[in-house]
DNA sequence: ATTTTTCATTTGTCTGACATTTAAAAGTCT
DNA sequence: AGACTTTTAAATGTCAGACAAATGAAAAAT
């Protein structure tokens, strides 16, 4: 952002100045301009660059820290930086915009089911062949702890989510990892929610073992195998606490 | 987000008011305390409930502006709504939030290319099944397109796009649809500037050509096969220009 | 009854001020 | 000279008050 360019904005426009302002310096990012801890102006800079008063800056400044897109420091030296979007800041955003879209769409179970399940089992062969004896301590650990008669609904879901986790992250790749942090983190508590009170948790338990197995022994079929029977019991489980339901309202 | 909820934020936190602020009532919409289409206190009224000025409250509003949570309306019976996330708004954030990692983070290309397609794979054999005339017509017309010996290469990568797109699509499965929004518009532009100088765009179509060819049949394993050596042409791609780029740069 | 006008409410923007944080500069002592 | 302390300047964070602009509803006029 050289000082040059001063007028990108328009007052005229019916959008918000600090609507255009945000999305005026996101494009300077974006495009390359403003690169990686680069600072920008100073706010009183901003305004005159923008023809502005301080207020409209700073709310498009918030705009653009509520997206990661800069960190603000205050002090002598501070201002506002181009922040790396790591992707440890971009899994929790994922994972709340995945929640908040389930939530508020209507989205099927099924169809929320079979993209979660998808997801997993395009990671389990990659899991198969690069996972970690990091990754597998941790799908053993979680299934021990899956095992124990006094875990909590909450507890249990917790580790089936970490469970699910370390196998996605077996496939070493943060691309994957990312991506899939929305399916698994949002959608797993989501289905627990709602099979909690039918499931048998030695079925799980023994299916998540089969998995682990197969992750161990780098077989990938196997592992694939025992995910698509995860994913059918999972399905009766919705069919038969619907089928409970239906008959409650009935009675 | 009722009137007497006055203090969740603490003045002497580290955490900036208006942080603290925006956190409260995304927590609210989060945990289903503020519903969809539910109307925020004003400006006015969130200032004496948390005991802040207007410039703080509003810079609170912003921050969930800028993430869809909410939208504003000027005017009386205006004010601030809990924004419906839908699937549309979510979209191009998924993409900018992708293609700022992978610009920011040196993500490998063969990284990239291998969530992409490890995703598009899982994506095939469900649109394989559910395929509208509609996807397929898009496919076909993308690869007319495609076959054009005037296009230019920034129309080809669209292009490129545009058909990934619609077999995801095919799908019908909005939760995939949205994940894969990140990998393919994000990281097929990305390849195609690395690859577009040695590519064989009658390779290309050819390979495309095969894929509508099998969704069209509902033949998921042709359709497996073709999205495998498209992946590994991609690749190949890769190296080449790798290699030349070596040669040039020792010569 | 319909149209126009007025009006109150709410967000958007501006101005100016002060508080707080922070690093660098200046000063002081050994 | 070097180490420590103090001062200072720059920047963001917060506050207060004002006006502009949009907008729906009520009041008034036709």
């Amino acid at each position: 952002m050289k000082n040059g360019d001063v007028v990108k904005i328009d007052p005229n426009s019916s959008a918000d100045l600090s609507v255009q302002i945000a999305q005026a310096i996101k494009d300077a990012i974006i495009g390359g301009e403003l690169i990686v801890d680069e600072r920008l102006p100073s706010e009183t800079e901003l305004c005159e660059q923008f023809k502005v008063s301080r207020s409209t800056v700073r709310e498009a400044l918030k705009r653009l820290a509520a997206q990661s897109l800069i960190r603000t420091q205050r002090g002598a030296s501070g201002g506002a930086f181009v922040n790396r979007l790591s992707f440890e800041d971009a899994y929790p955003q994922q994972v709340t915009t995945s929640t908040l879209l389930l939530s508020m769409n209507a989205v099927s179970f099924d169809t929320a089911c079979e993209a979660r399940f998808a997801l997993e089992r395009a990671c389990a062969p990659l899991s198969a062949q690069r996972r970690t004896p990091d990754h597998l301590a941790t799908m053993r650990a979680e299934i021990v702890r899956q095992s124990q008669p006094g875990l909590t609904d909450e507890a249990f879901c917790a580790s089936d989510v970490a469970f699910h986790r370390a196998l996605v992250d077996g496939a070493d790749n943060p691309v994957l990892s990312y991506q899939l942090a929305g399916a698994v983190e949002a959608m797993q508590p989501l289905m627990n929610m709602i099979t909690f009170t039918a499931r048998s948790r030695e079925e799980i338990v023994a299916l998540h073992t089969r998995i682990a197995d197969a992750i161990e022994a780098n077989d990938a079929t196997t592992a694939d195998t025992a995910l698509q029977e995860l994913t059918a019991y999972t399905l009766t489980l919705k069919d038969n606490v619907m089928a409970a339901r239906a008959a409650r309202d009935k009675s």
